[in-house]
This record gives C-alpha cells, structure tokens and sequence, in this order.
DNA sequence: ATACGTGCAAAGTATTTGCAAACGG
DNA sequence: CCGTTTGCAAATACTTTGCACGTAT
C-alpha cells in the first residue's frame, strides 16, 4: 500500500517539484502559500490564506497569492471550488487522486466536507465516457450546526 | 407516463403559482425574466437574460433581474451553477427532480449539459446520508468543439 | 546579470443596495 | 390605497492588472 500514496505533507515538495520544472521561481510568497496549503486539510478562500498568513507574521500581498493560486491551479495542483457563497475556496490536490466533496450550509453558508466511494466510482465512468479531466460535487442543505440549532 | 411530469412549458405558470402563494406580487420584469428562463433549455447568466430579454423589447434593469433570480433560487425554482469562469450562470429547476449536470470547458470556458442516471442514484443516496436538499455535478475538461480543434 | 516573482495601488467585473417612482392586488 | 416591485445610479465585493522593485538562479 505504499506505492501511489502522497501525504498531506509531502504535497509540498511534490508541488514545488512539479513548478521548478515548468521553470518557474520559488519565491517567499508562493512559498508560504504552498505551505498554508499543505497544512490545511480543507478549502480555504483567498482572504483567508491572507489572514492565516499575516498571523503567522508573513505577509503576503493579496495580488500574489491570486496569482499562486492561479499557478496551482493551472498546472492541477490545487482545485477551485466555486460554492456561489462568497469568494472562491481552494484546497490541495492530492497527487493520489484521493478527494472528497462539499457541503455547503443555505443557512450560514459554511462549508463542510463529505466522501462516498460509490459516488466516486459513479462519476468516473461518467468523466470518462464525457472525456473530462476532473469533476467537482456540490451539496446544498444544512450543516451539522444549523440542523442541530 | 403522466403524473407527476410537469414540462418545460410548465415551469413558468409553476413558478408563477409558486410565488403567488408566498405572497409575491407579479410585476413586468419578474414576468419577463420567468418567460426567458422557460424558453431555455441550459443555464443562462443574468447578463445573457438582460441581453436576451432587450433583443425581444422588453427590457428590464439588470438589478431587477438578480432580484428576481434570487427569488427564483431561495424558492427552489432555479438552479444557480457556479462555474468559476465568469459569471454565475442559472436555470429553471423541474419540479419532476429532472435534470443535467454540466461541463466546464478549460479551453473556452462554454458549458455542455450532461446527464447520467447511476450517477443521479449514486448521489441521491450521499444526499440522503448527509442530509442535503440538492446537488450539482460540475466536470471540467474539452468542450465537443474544443476537443475537435 | 537578467528575467521572473512580488507588493502596492489602481482598474475591472460581477453583484448588491438605496431610493423614489410605478404598479398590482 | 398600501406595500411590493422596478429602474437607475451608487456602492460593494472580489479578482486582475500595471508598474517599479526585489531576488532566485
């Protein structure tokens, strides 16, 4: 079971990897995006990625972590999940292929994660037979907070 | 084959009567944004409605046509489609739960409708699960005319 | 050394809101 | 009549771009 198995934290590396041989530069900024990234187990918006980062004492100009996150995006490292609730959220892309899908609240427009197998393997066939490259689920209803509350 | 099948001829006086009874009154532009919505057969942007709805000479406030979306998606009657690329797209919901998922094209940015009934089960069981009123299946990848290029 | 990366501020889109007039029930 | 709906313009939210400077290779 080791073969094909990308940790959380290893997506780091792997993504710097794949940069540097497109040629591109590591400067501090993509840097600290990548990490932010990397720590995270969820999505995360553009602002938020701007707030965490200033709190952990490096700042970064918002401008450049669009354009990170544009980067990583292009070249597949990181999914853009588009909820239609606020800003974009964006989170790591493991090279594994290991994902899971989003809730998102009607109530409070939280975002929460969730993951079916059977799902998955529904909807691969599907990108296969339409010819895609990647596929994103969306949920809407309540969270676990507002359903309780 | 008829109960419970309403048609896309159909949506219109079904919204229609949907809002009357919540109470909403029914002015010139909300009529003119329903009529557009049911005439189509995939998701439109506000700014294609307005463009569409002045073409056939009424034209309507760009304002009042996101109010009238909004209406239309709180109440469940639209369906609002987050692509990522530009702006929120929207389309009539059938109330017979019929419906296509789409796909996002990397190249030029088109959507393409698709559909697939394993993986309306597959999802229906997931929404179940976690308690969601809705879903939406977004693929990426070449468009029909983008992967002929 | 030199091109790429970064930050800032300004510009651009997409969408929402305030307000007064029009209008439906 | 009264309160909702509408259109306009202004405001806001989010994202992208231009440009000068920093810095990795």
């Amino acid at each position: 079971m080791r073969i094909g198995i990308i940790t959380t934290m290893q997506w780091a590396e792997h993504a710097d990897a794949v940069l540097r041989e497109a040629g591109h530069r590591r400067g501090g900024a993509r840097h600290a995006v990548v990490a932010a990234l990397s720590s995270q187990e969820c999505c995360l918006t553009a602002q938020e990625l701007h707030d965490s980062l200033r709190q952990s004492g490096r700042t970064v100009g918002v401008a450049s972590i669009y354009r990170v996150l544009d980067l990583l995006v292009e070249r597949d490292l990181v999914e853009r999940v588009d909820t239609g609730v606020g800003s974009a959220r964006f989170e790591a892309r493991q090279p594994s292929g290991e994902h899971h899908h989003h809730l998102v609240c009607d109530d409070c427009g939280k975002v929460e994660a969730f993951a079916d197998e059977a799902l998955e393997r529904a909807i691969h066939e599907v990108e296969q037979r339409e010819g895609a490259r990647a596929h994103h689920i969306l949920l809407r209803g309540a969270c676990t907070e507002c359903r309780a509350a």
